[in-house]
RNA sequence: GUGGGUAUAGCGCAGUUGGUUAGCGCGCCAGAUUGUGGCUCUGGAGGCCGAGGGUUCGAAUCCCUCUAUCCACCCCA
């Protein structure tokens, strides 16, 4: 039990921990051309945060959050995604004075009280995005065109963009009432998942997978249709700029997030199997939900980086290898140990990648240790060549050597 | 919360109808003329057979309970 990691989670190292840092990098890289700034959030906020935030009906608050009672009885909660929180920093730190927009990346952790499976763990990690100040649809676009580069850079090639428009509050409230009026007509023909979900969420009912729901819901009312003129002209002009932009898409009237936050914009990126990779939107009236003196529109999406990993896997994506180690300085007897670390030492200082023997391992068996960690030059110092100053270089490949000074060895491998 | 699969060495697995000291591959360590890797050969270390209880002369193997893990549903990244 003691050298067990509790459920849900995971250790990053080896090969994995390679391919998070990759992922990683080219978030950082991306975002710096599009001038989006890092924002690092604590771990933990207020309860009340995710509460307001996240939406008090959400299974996320609801049934997932790790929520405790700190030693102050405060009431607190590891964050289970990264709006909130990076929402409450930009209202706590007055980012909303400066010139807007304000965009703001993060690399987070994120934390849900779930039942482990494929691509679903119980602390995740979400590279995601907020940009806050601009109602126009330009700001999702940004977004999409950012997610699409982004993906292309680590070399995916199978995710495909659904977008949606669920409307604002006022046109959800019209079409609630209107989704409700055809879902009893048909409620007994419905599963029983779908029963609850029209008590909790009528929305989600168009997401159910099973078939006869699947019949019923082809002809219910869908949240386009109920658009406001506003929320139309917003959406169709998103449209209109994919368009122009060349950015493939599908409307899928089925998705529906199952965070509270979202208005009009829905979207996700949905690989073969239909499985969502990242999903986002537009989530005008969250600001003001969290604090009443502000009201500033918004739009963000999460990433999950472990269901890129599996993204990856699946489409067999070659990444970039770690670098690999220049040069193996073998140690032969206590009389050069010092000696050599020292060269060891300057050869690192120089930048080369360079490994030794901590083992007091034989000459045979530093060998083949430098075969194996992929050395691509070896060199042994043992008191024959500290006297003589010179060593002889081996090319791992080739099996050449090369005799080379010592106090040469630095310029050697630049 | 619900349903199914799995649990034997560091990793991946085998273990026949219950029968002595539980095996295989990879990995790890060492050696094959003394200071040089890869290939090959030889040797070695390493398992309370997930935990607890039961049946039996005898359990990795049969039964019960628990735990962990994987997969699916709900929901989400």
């Amino acid at each position: 039990m003691i050298t067990q990691r509790p459920k849900g989670t995971q250790d990053w190292y080896g090969a994995q921990m390679h391919k998070r840092t990759i992922i990683e990098a080219a978030a950082r890289k991306i975002c710096k051309a599009y001038n989006i700034k890092e924002i690092i959030t604590p771990a933990f906020e207020h309860t009340i945060l995710f509460q307001r935030g996240v939406g008090e009906t959400t299974d996320v608050v609801q049934k997932e959050m790790y929520t405790f009672e700190d030693k102050g009885h405060r009431s607190i909660t590891l964050k289970p995604e990264g709006t909130a929180g990076a929402v409450r920093a930009y209202l706590e730190n007055g980012l909303f004075a400066e010139s807007q927009p304000t965009k703001l990346f993060y690399i987070t952790q994120a934390f849900r009280y779930e039942n482990p499976q494929s691509g679903r763990l119980r602390q995740h990690h979400q590279f995601g995005i907020e940009f806050f100040g601009s109602a126009s649809p330009l700001a999702e676009v940004e977004l999409i065109t950012l997610l699409t580069e982004f993906m292309k850079d680590i070399g995916l090639k199978g995710a495909n963009l659904h977008i949606n428009s669920i409307g604002c509050k006022n046109c959800r409230k019209t079409y609630n009432e209107a989704l409700l009026t055809f879902l009893r007509q048909h409620e007994e023909h419905l599963c029983s998942t779908c029963k609850e979900r029209m008590q909790k969420n009528p929305l989600r009912v168009l997401d159910c997978k099973v078939p006869s729901c699947n019949e019923i819901v082809k002809d219910a009312p869908r949240t386009i249709e109920y658009l406001d003129d506003e929320c139309k002209s917003h959406f169709d002009e998103l449209q209109s700029l994919l368009n122009e932009l060349g950015i493939s898409y599908q409307v899928d009237t089925g998705i529906v997030r199952g965070l509270d936050y979202y208005t009009k914009t829905v979207f996700e990126f949905v690989n073969a199997d239909g499985f969502t990779l990242c999903g986002g939107g537009r989530y005008d009236g969250l600001i003001h939900e969290i604090d009443e003196k502000q009201d500033i529109p918004a739009v963000g999406f999460g990433f999950g980086i472990e269901r890129i990993i599996n993204e990856l896997e699946a489409e067999g994506v070659e990444l970039e290898q770690e670098p690999s180690i220049q040069l193996y300085v073998g140690i032969l007897g206590k009389e050069a140990k010092a000696s050599a670390y020292k060269i060891v030492h300057q050869l690192r200082n120089a930048g080369v990648i360079v490994e030794t023997d901590y083992l007091d391992r034989s000459v045979k068996a530093q060998m083949k240790y430098a075969n194996k960690i992929g050395a691509k030059n070896t060199v042994i110092i043992g008191a024959d060549e500290l006297s003589n100053n010179t060593a002889r270089v081996k090319n791992m490949e080739t099996g050449e050597q090369t005799e080379v000074a010592l106090d040469k060895l630095v310029e050697y491998f630049l």
